[in-house]
DNA sequence: ACCCCCTATTTGGTCCAACCATTAGTGTTG
DNA sequence: CAACACTAATGGTTGGACCAAATAGGGGGT
């Protein structure tokens, strides 16, 4: 008797979605080089255009490709962007119904680890956007949705400042599951939304100054906080 | 003149997709429900059943369904796992080109909190999984490559006792990556990885004790040696 | 009565050939 | 020479046919 393990069959447009795959991020096929045709593609692959098709729609849901129709038209390579991440994290979040406890827990990670990478490596631009932001915050008056848009917009633009691409690309993901977790009761009141100003002026200081532990500590303060009067917000939501 | 912003086209297969996806993430379409076979979908959308398969392959790719072939075969509604989530981030890190760099200084954000919630909410079995990693490393002797997985599987371990299913599945996805950027000689003298069990134990014990901020705190300042002791080496690498 | 195997049936996988829709080039005409 | 119509190239969509895999159900052998 021989041993067999049980055979698996791969389908066709996977298989050539593997290959085209693995090009594209060897990097034999450079980003904004053009894909043969459809057509030639199904004859150099002696596949059907039908199983092609199917293997550049995968590519593109991967976000690898973009495809235009027309003359001169065709598949692209296209670098991944972040907002491809952002969907398929969406997409995990709503699929797992993760609870907004564990999005702002990642969120209390994220962003002190942000703060000092900003401190470190901000430049004038991202030191322009923060400051811009503060601003709007500060003087966001009794508006509260503009409010929270310009807290959003901050907190944001600290983590740009890290420069680092994933911490941007996760908090991005996540940011926008965070504005709707947000209790806008919980900023109804004018002290607490001067508590954040005061917050935020701390931790830019630190930024500003270049000293790393301190924003890291001084952000983290001020997430935790947040998370905190969330999560007794709900508690009392839950005894109620 | 009227205004006519450019006109969108989306595409037939583009608009199914979305409409089983909403279905799907509003729970209308449970998990384990099946799909109707792919010959019905077609007659009900009024579409060809090519566009049928395209949208059903998009969703595929999105982790929202399996399809089997066969007599009741057909396509699943599933749970969208980490394994998903974890291609999507390793297809941004590989086509970003991000730096081994920045994908430690995820680390380095993420772990701590997932020691901090380890300690707050860890079960029987996590602190088992935890042990048992922790012998393994302890026992690994001059086996590397077995200290290097032990390694590895301690960590992860922390993560899981987290029970935060972003955490895992972030850290999860990074892992590979984390693994694959691992220079071997660092761990080469006895004396380093020494160090590193001690770490660990510490770590252990503050998260045994239901300790958060020590198990944070400890946790950091592991994770930050690695890194900055990976960083110093890059710099000798670079400048030999 | 029980078990095994064969076969029919159901379902996704693949292919083909044609035609539609969109876009860019090309030439023609006022 | 500018506006317009025509042509060509390319992806989008369709219908229909057939292939391959998996299973349910029936028919024989024990």
């Amino acid at each position: 008797m021989i041993d067999l393990s049980p055979v698996f069959v791969p389908k066709a447009a996977d298989v050539l979605a593997e290959t085209l795959r693995e090009q594209i991020l060897n990097g034999r096929l450079g980003v904004g080089s053009l894909l043969p045709n459809e057509r030639e593609l199904s004859e150099r692959a002696g596949l059907s255009r039908t199983s092609v098709r199917e293997a550049l729609r995968i590519l593109e849901v991967e976000g690898l490709i973009a495809t235009r129709t027309g003359r001169n038209g065709g598949s692209e390579v296209v670098r991944p962007t972040s907002a491809t991440l952002e969907r398929s994290i969406g997409i995990f979040i709503r699929g797992q119904n993760i609870r907004n406890q564990s999005v702002l827990e990642v969120r209390e990670a994220i962003e002190p680890q942000a703060a000092r990478l900003a401190a470190l490596h901000h430049q004038a631009d991202d030191w322009a956007a923060l400051v811009q932001a503060h601003d709007k915050l500060l003087h966001a008056g009794e508006d509260i949705p503009a409010f929270l848009q310009a807290n959003l917009d901050w907190h944001v633009s600290v983590v740009r400042a890290s420069h680092n691409e994933l911490l941007i690309a996760f908090i991005a993901a996540i940011s926008s599951s965070v504005y709707a977790a947000t209790d806008l009761a919980g900023f109804n009141s004018v002290e607490v939304r001067h508590a954040v100003g005061v917050a935020h002026q701390r931790v830019m200081d630190a930024i500003e100054a270049r000293n790393a532990d301190s924003a890291a500590r001084r952000m983290g303060r001020h997430v935790g906080a947040y998370v905190s009067s969330v999560a007794s917000r709900e508690d009392v939501k839950a005894a109620a």
